[in-house]
DNA sequence: ACCTGAACACCGTTCAAGT
DNA sequence: ACCTGAACACCGTTCAAGT
């Protein structure tokens, strides 16, 4: 056993990042602190300052590698719409596994990684034909949709997780449908009729459903 | 004058929601402090926990309050596409006006006011035609794209902001473009094509090209 | 019932001092 | 060059004490 001391393996970014998104996905958001990733390290919480410039930049970093991670492999996807598809999964399965994840996606263009992503679809939005004047309209408009879509459903788990204390998802999600349906038919007439939709609905589908309704549109304004 | 001590006017939770969105509006996010809103209100720290029961029960009774006052006016439009086009331009210029109201939308459906602007978007989403089966999805489809379009516009408005220190809106964009355009060609194709699209895009038209291609998309699988 | 303001338990960040 | 850990300037929140 070393003395006690200084550290025997020397820190770097790349290990700081790393016990900073265990924390992340064990623990959450708020329990990632400069003192508990020091303590994780075993190591001093101003040490850490020698390798990120601030905590921004770490969870930045952090979120950087998850979006990087999810991209890989679905480039062997010859298909457009099958890619497309497939790109939108990977980021709403990267969120709801992460939802640290989501806080980033917010940033838009302008986290790290996030070319990436606008690349990989504007890539496929391309090879379906749509007219060079519209690409950057188009592309965009799915990177929105995916980063949207992804982003309210880790809201909702967060939500459903936290609503039901000891029940399951599905109790909490019937709870929120019998709210729907307690609703004022005339001030809010189409949630109300949709609360049965929501007690059946699954996240991913819907997901998809919105997916779809895209493809359907860059279609459609084909013609 | 009053003698020092008692405050005259008595607070209120209206008042204090007031105060802390006038505080997000001119100066941010981070600037709504318990001890600024304090001092704003000229009042004790403690004294608005009276009222409300913690920071993010007063962050949510403000995007609350923000989300209900986009909505006004958008029901006297007839026609359900271009009141489809009005809520979602509301909803995004709303974001544009007070960027703090973007991390309460991101919440969702937990947010209070949502459930309004799903309800104003599943009615005109009926009136377009779509099947009942398929209505909940279409309509949270579109929620997500404007809830996500909006978010982007709003974190690519902040960066820019920052990016353009003593500069104007259009040299930051200006020179993000000029790094779309020096981007590695094998690498990133697409974003690289895209470079003098950036410079040149409003961001009003580009979310409004989504909305007519969610629109499209909804027409077309009415066949 | 409502307000005051000091106190508590935390945080991100800095920095003199070490090795 | 890299690390330590105390210190600083803040926060949100609590609560005994006032009116």
């Amino acid at each position: 056993m070393p003395p006690r001391g200084r550290r025997t393996e020397s820190l770097s970014k790349d290990a700081i990042v790393a016990a900073a998104t265990e924390i992340l996905d064990a623990d959450g958001e708020d329990a990632l602190t400069f003192r508990a990733l020091a303590a994780r390290l075993e190591t001093g919480a101003g040490a850490i300052y020698w390798h990120v410039a601030n905590k921004d930049e770490l969870l930045t970093a952090a979120a950087a590698d998850a979006i990087d991670r999810t991209l890989t492999g679905v480039d062997g996807i010859a298909d457009p719409r099958e890619a497309l598809r497939a790109i939108a999964l990977r980021v709403f399965d990267t969120v709801d596994d992460h939802p640290w994840v989501a806080t980033h996606l917010a940033r838009g263009l302008g986290q790290p990684g996030m070319i990436a992503v606008l690349d990989a679809v504007g890539q496929r939005v391309e090879e379906l034909g749509v007219p060079t004047d519209r690409l950057f309209d188009t592309a965009t408009a799915v990177l929105s949709y995916i980063l949207g879509g992804a982003g309210q459903n880790a809201a909702n788990a967060r939500r459903h997780a936290q609503d039901a204390q000891a029940g399951s998802r599905a109790e909490a999600l019937g709870q929120e449908s019998q709210r729907w349906a307690g609703l004022d038919v005339d001030r809010y007439p189409f949630v109300r009729a949709m609360a049965d939709s929501l007690r059946d609905h699954d996240d991913r589908e819907q997901f998809l459903a919105g997916v779809e309704l895209m493809l359907d549109g860059i279609g459609a304004q084909k013609r």
